[in-house]
DNA sequence: CCTACCGATCGGTAGG
DNA sequence: CCTACCGATCGGTAGG
């Protein structure tokens, strides 16, 4: 797969920098994990070096380190999230199943991924001035690449009659609002747990294309542990 | 109304700087036209006052005539879309027409005003870590109060027996995502007219919670000459 | 209304 | 001798 290769290309330090023994992945894992948050808070310009190091504690040529410099941190960030989330529609050659259940399933894996990687997602589209030009382009053929294989699925299952709706585009991109909108909303310690607002968003989106489907029992990864173990 | 007085408070230039003559309104609008567009596409921190200059062909004493600094630039802008697209769920107190179809109106009109503005309401989401925190905090509360009149219209209609959805709140939220994602797709010469698009998004929206009416004709304020024109 | 320039702060890197 | 890291400071540019 190309595209497995490519978060190699963007996500793996050179060969000249970090080795890749576990305990530099660590470190590396956990200086995502503070940009993560501050990027999610303060956006990309506003987040300043010198606080990503304040908050892990550490000084700027250790974070110089493991990163080439600001913007492989948050292309990393910004690619694994797109990744997760906007391949979601593939399906294995060998899966022979109707369009219109693939698709059932291909929109829950969507939904749970964007509930899992809000943070990270939202900088793909909030920072995106900020992005360098060729890496901009590599997310937009990423999104590109889904919005077709989304299309076709719901193309094909409307030509079986499994589906109702207007433009095809349109209610494509409608979608993707519904989704990709919800970093501005989505509070993990809120009302709803992540399984409870995947599950809602999916019979949303269920019901945008004229779906009669009961959405699967939402399955999503929360790196946190989760409340109710305190 | 004191959420139209707030606009003066924000839009308006202060006594001490540049006066409320025609020459001078048409000069401050040209400024926000042209920083509009750069900020829709470098987003604020990318556009340095000095892009802005060069665009306009002035000097920065010239826009620092007409606006204190920067932020007052893109808090006007953010206002203005915000206030013509969050308040299209308010309707007067002698209405007294059945809540599905205030809220089919209302819908209506929201979606008609994102297109509409969907340049500098990308701002109030996009760029949110640059703004102040009392901007931001008037914002939420504007946002607030809109979605409060949207659930209440929404529940009214439900409990009549006009719609049918699940979660409220979810689908408060996922319509708005449907609106406000719109920037990141909708290319104003692209495939679609402004009023088929708005027709298109506002029957997207009507599936969403079961509403079965026809959208009235669209209108949208386009600034813009039409192509047909040319 | 412009030229010239400031205080402050940014991301990134030198030597040790 | 290498890695992992520190204190100090660089050049360049932002808003004003």
């Amino acid at each position: 797969m190309s595209v497995i290769d490519s978060i190699d290309r963007v996500a793996t330090p050179a060969a000249n920098r970090a080795p890749e023994t576990a305990v530099c992945i660590a470190k590396r894992e956990r200086i995502l994990t503070v940009a993560e948050d501050l990027f999610y808070r303060y956006g990309f310009p506003g987040t300043t070096m010198d606080r990503i190091c304040a908050e892990l504690g550490v000084t700027k040529p250790y974070v110089y380190y493991y990163f080439r410099d600001k913007h492989e941190i948050v292309e990393t960030l910004a690619w694994r999230a797109s990744l997760a989330c906007l391949t979601t529609m593939k399906f294995p050659a060998d899966d022979t199943r109707p369009a219109h259940l693939k698709l059932a399933e291909g929109l829950q894996r969507w939904v749970a991924a964007c509930v899992t990687h809000f943070r990270a997602s939202a900088l793909a589209f909030r920072v995106t001035a900020s992005l360098r030009p060729e890496f901009r382009a590599e997310l937009r053929s990423l999104a590109h690449d889904f919005y077709a294989d989304l299309g076709a699925l719901m193309d094909e299952s409307k030509e079986q009659g499994k589906l109702s709706f207007e433009d095809t585009t349109v209610t494509a991109m409608a979608m993707g609002g519904v989704v990709g909108f919800m970093y501005t909303w989505y509070q993990p310690e809120g009302r709803l747990s992540p399984d409870e607002l995947v599950s809602r968003l999916t019979t949303t989106l269920f019901k945008m294309i004229g779906l009669r489907a009961t959405p699967a029992r939402a399955r999503t990864t929360t790196k946190k542990p989760n409340k109710a173990h305190g």
